[in-house]
RNA sequence: GCGCCCAUAGCUCAGCUGGAUAGAGCAUCGGCCUUCUAAGCCGAGGGUCGGAGGUUCGAGUCCUCUUGGGCGCGCCA
């Protein structure tokens, strides 16, 4: 649609050059505005004259009329399958209603020749871009919070990859630190040798548990905080028995902590563990000693300087030499430009950290890499029950698993509830898909930014603005469709009803949205695009027959749509990582 | 105390680089299944866009101030 936009905007620009030569062109392509009238009545493109009005000393309305007058013998031809169309003025706006049919036949015709490809694009062609995600630490399962970071970090990259770019994610497993021998403290005390498959848990609830247990124990005796401390000295000198112990309970985490990402449909395709990560960065900050971008205090810790941008002085290595955090992530972020040299690294990582990616970026600029420019932290709010926050501390975390569990078992309940499960053994596993297809569109309908409340019983609803809805919509196209296939060509009838109008604007307009929420890295554009042409289909479909449409004319036609329209639904439920059903 | 982010209908959220009468969903009320899946469709009510100034032909959108909320400001990660 973009394409018809744009031959639409130069018409307009010759048009008004011709009429008022005093304006020159250039000057005309930065404040001509391409809009949508606000009722479809009042035609399909718009125009505003106003940012002409000043310099040309005449009121909008007689700019738009003029304009409109001039289009008049020098519209767009549809010789290149640019679809004509008439320019009216309409106050102070030059409108165009596009030849509906014209547009109608290219738009669908393009999608049943494009398949599954349509909505890819090559903006960000051969652009190599690492996306750092979900970041699990191993001494518990995942929860809400890693949940929305899933569905982002997911979600981004595919949109990436539909935008052309080449698209590394990866992620790094926080397993080491005080937290990790916490939960191995707490084993070693009360497990009696105890495995997850003893018990028939998933290991990495098993290995939280005993987080949990650890930190019960230590309510009633703060004293084992210090050994806690002393087991993590034992792990960096390298015990044998610690080291081993360290090795069986990450095992036991990562393999809990893969399961939930095979079955929320997340992968990856490098692994980084901060176990052989946390050193990298050291010999990176000597040498900005030595280039004297950091400096040396007399104690020998070294500090980076960043008054002059207002983020105070930060610490980068202590008078011991060791690292910090910040130390490490300055070390990978280089080591991963070695691996995989990249042109962009974004780190998905929730809003608080925003003042240390800051830093970051800034010491990894002034150590040099040009590529440092290219860092983006995609940063995103909290999630938060209704009831208030999640405080690990007080046992309101929402697992994961658990609420996974829960929204499928919910969705059984319906499947059998409204008869839907003539199917049978399908019901269990549609139900997972749906409980999948609710979690995801919840946590992508919001803006990054914004923290929001997670209602487990509004995610759960299976009416309006929800995954099963969209789910739902694509399930009644592909059933529909199954029944009577759609033709290969289609050639628009002499006529469309609005609603068909309607949803052929959201069709044409996909791919133009896939490049938005692409480059917004925001999936909730995308989000909400799907369920307005859902929506449109919906009401098209209420109100008119498509197969069993008398003509056979218009019901190829719209055989034909529907099956853009699936196609659509296919792709943008793909990139947000929600399950399309066949049948529901 | 300093810094960053957020504030739109009762609730949860949209609102594209400033543009025509601020939109959805939920909830409430009322319609629609002998026809392609009613997990659906249609309609109604509901708003001083937190507040005050300013810039502009035009501000929910930009600037300043202010109120309320969130988050940061460790030689923690």
């Amino acid at each position: 649609m973009r394409e018809y936009w744009s031959i639409w905007k130069e018409a307009v620009t010759r048009a008004l050059v011709e009429a008022y030569p005093e304006t020159r062109g250039e000057l005309i392509r930065e404040t001509l505005v391409i809009e949508t009238p606000p009722e479809i009545e009042k035609g399909d493109i718009a125009f505003p004259m106003f940012p002409f009005a000043r310099v040309l000393k005449k009121s909008p309305a007689q700019i738009a009329a003029a304009v409109a007058g001039k289009m008049e013998d020098a519209c767009p031809s549809t010789d290149d399958g640019a679809p004509a169309g008439r320019a009216v003025a309409i106050g102070p706006y030059v409108n165009v209603f596009l030849d509906r049919v014209a547009v109608a036949d290219t738009v669908v015709n393009r999608v049943l020749a494009q398949e599954a490809l349509y909505g890819n694009s090559g903006d960000l062609a051969d652009r190599r871009v690492v996306v750092e995600f979900s970041c699990p630490n191993t001494n518990k399962p995942l929860h809400l919070g890693h949940l929305r970071n899933d569905a982002l970090g997911e979600s981004v990259v595919r949109m990436l990859r539909a935008a052309g770019a080449v698209v590394r994610p990866v992620n790094l497993i926080n397993d080491r630190g005080i937290h990790i021998c916490k939960s191995m403290l707490a084993y070693r005390e009360f497990s009696e040798g105890s495995t997850p498959e003893k018990e028939g848990k998933k290991p990495d609830h098993f290995v939280g548990d005993y987080y949990v247990r650890y930190a019960q124990w230590e309510k009633e005796n703060p004293e084992v905080e210090e050994r806690a401390r002393r087991l993590l000295q034992l792990w960096e000198q390298g015990d044998p028995e610690v080291h081993e112990l360290w090795l069986t309970m990450n095992r036991w985490a990562i393999e809990g902590i893969e399961e939930t990402y095979r079955r929320t449909g997340i992968s990856f395709e490098k692994v980084y563990y901060e176990s052989e990560t946390y050193k990298q960065g050291r010999e990176e900050i000597l040498k900005g000693v030595e280039a004297g971008v950091f400096y040396r205090d007399e104690k020998g810790t070294v500090w980076v300087d960043l008054t002059d941008i207002d983020l105070d002085k930060k610490v980068l290595l202590r008078a011991d030499g060791t690292s910090l955090y910040l130390t490490q992530d300055v070390g990978t972020a280089i080591m991963r430009h070695q691996d995989w040299p990249f042109d962009q690294l974004i780190y998905v990582v929730a809003s608080e950290q925003r003042y240390h990616f800051q830093v970051l970026f800034e010491v990894l600029r002034r150590l040099g890499f040009s590529w440092a420019e290219n860092l983006h932290h995609l940063a995103y709010g909290m999630v938060n029950l209704p009831q208030g926050k999640m405080k690990s501390r007080e046992g309101t975390v929402v697992d994961a698993d658990d609420l996974i569990d829960t929204l499928a078992e919910l969705a059984l309940q319906e499947i059998r509830r409204k008869g839907r499960d003539e199917t049978g053994d399908e019901s269990p596993r549609r139900a997972e898909q749906i409980a999948l297809g609710a979690l995801h569109y919840y946590l992508l309908q919001t803006g990054p930014v914004k923290d929001m409340i997670f209602n487990p019983e509004e995610s759960l609803s299976f009416t309006g603005n929800t995954g099963p809805y969209l789910q739902y919509v694509g399930a009644r196209v592909s059933s529909m469709l199954r029944k009577q296939a759609a033709p290969e060509r289609v050639s628009a009838p002499g006529e469309l009803v609005a609603e068909e109008w309607l949803l052929i604007h959201r069709v044409a307009s996909y791919p133009r949205v896939v490049s938005e929420a692409a480059s917004a890295l925001n999936p909730s554009i995308l989000a909400g695009h799907l369920y307005e042409t859902a929506k449109a289909f919906s009401r098209f479909y209420h109100d008119h027959p498509i197969a069993v449409a008398d003509d056979p004319k218009v019901r190829d036609f719209r055989l034909g749509l529907s099956r853009a329209v699936m196609h659509v639904m296919q792709h943008g439920l793909e990139l947000l990582n929600i399950p399309f059903l066949e049948a529901m």
